[in-house]
DNA sequence: TATATTATTGACCAATTGGTCAATAAACAC
DNA sequence: GTGTTTATTGACCAATTGGTCAATAATATA
């Protein structure tokens, strides 16, 4: 039996944990082949990742990750069965980790819900909407009908679990008597599309002029957002 | 020179303008061949934005396409250069045509702005947001950075007098008293957003549970997120 | 240094698919 | 009917590409 190659990956799900945004790709000067089993299956995945959410999935070419990873098209394949594969792991890698830090924010904070909001959305912008994991989000509303199984997960693992998080804002500013009562669910959405939107929105454009004129400081996005759903666009009465 | 076939396409753009949203298939009853000149590019656009819609640009088939046109490959070609070109048309056909209807609401409206943003948002989501033409958001915001001058088109014909309408809406406000001043740019982008958003969540996900546990009420979410927008989640004292 | 191990490679294969075109069948003219 | 026109077709081509595997070069070991 031909029992070949490293035959590194686990049947069908390795489990390279790191976060795979700024795993450097390895150095161009050195000898023809190099050997860096170790490193090897984030450099692909870093390398997917940025393919995959510039062409999409079908639109992505093995070769082209290879080359991107400084690597040859066979040994993509000998880290990953087959391509399908490398889109789950690059999905799955790049899903986890902001998300949790995101929440740490949430957990023991001390001072307004309002302030919470703010600094919460602005944290996230800066872990997740502004980096090149935000086209994952991008990438996934377009494949999530071929990838049922990876829409599942992104439900669960993501979405469940930021709206958990938005639920438990809102319930903080109702129980410290900050928000009046209203539907959780519905109102998180309303209060995060925007942002989610936004870094979508700027994944696909680019540099482009986004929605009109200038780009979009998200900055300024963020506080005139949070601005209107906490005090409204009527005037108010001064208190 | 071999000047064969009908060659009914202009050079780039042929003009078919109708709606194709519910253009009907030809009927399969019949002959096996059945000449429908005039009808075909239509059926063909139509056929092809679901494919498009399904798979993405690069993901489509363009034999899927012809079945779904009830058409052989061969006659695609006829009517479309290229596949390219057909992608092009698929999204200029299905663009034009919503979007002037709903400036109209805002024009000659008498009620109260408030009436006036949720009525145009309802409105919006019946002519755009629920159906098949919503796809083509989803379907630009991941094939906009390979489809550049399609990029530039959406831009011009759909995001910037989309925009305009929102700016006139809260001009709107502004001048009858109602509305605060505001930024009109980034306040459009905020008010609107998580519609387009709800509209490609929904289409990404179709029936698969959205965003969490029941589908997402539009209607709901409307009435929710302009109640927020307008008088904001804190407390108010009664006026 | 000699030998064994294994990560890496690139030539290769088979399947897919965008696109072509001579043949053909439907409509039309008479 | 007969002949002409033309919309439609499907076999076909060439290029692309996901995936394979024996050969090879980098280590590890002795």
């Amino acid at each position: 039996m031909s029992q070949s190659p490293p035959a590194n990956h686990s049947p069908t799900a390795p489990n390279h944990q790191t976060d795979t945004r700024q795993s450097a790709l390895p150095k161009p000067g050195a000898r023809v082949r190099s050997r860096r089993k170790e490193a090897r299956p984030n450099e692909i995945v870093a390398a997917a990742l940025a393919e995959f959410v510039d062409k999409g999935f079908a639109g992505a070419n093995v070769q082209a990750i290879a080359k991107r990873a400084g690597v040859s098209k066979g040994t993509v394949f000998v880290y990953f069965e087959t391509k399908q594969d490398l889109f789950k792991a690059v999905v799955r890698d790049n899903i986890a980790a902001p998300l949790n830090t995101w929440r740490d924010v949430t957990r023991n904070y001390r001072g307004s819900t309002r302030d919470l909001i703010v600094q919460s959305m602005h944290q996230w912008w800066t872990d997740v909407g502004s980096t090149p994991a935000a086209g994952i989000s991008k990438l996934l509303m377009q494949e999530a009908a071929n990838f049922p199984e990876l829409a599942q997960f992104y439900q669960e693992e993501v979405v469940a679990p930021g709206m958990s998080n938005m639920r438990d804002i809102l319930q903080r500013g109702i129980d410290l008597g900050e928000f009046r009562v209203m539907d959780l669910d519905i109102t998180g959405m309303n209060l995060f599309s925007p942002l989610l939107f936004l870094a979508m929105w700027q994944q696909a454009m680019g540099d482009k002029q986004p929605i009109c004129g200038p780009a979009i400081d998200a900055r300024q996005f963020i506080d005139n957002h949070v601005s209107l759903m906490l005090d409204g666009m009527c005037h108010r009465p001064a208190i």
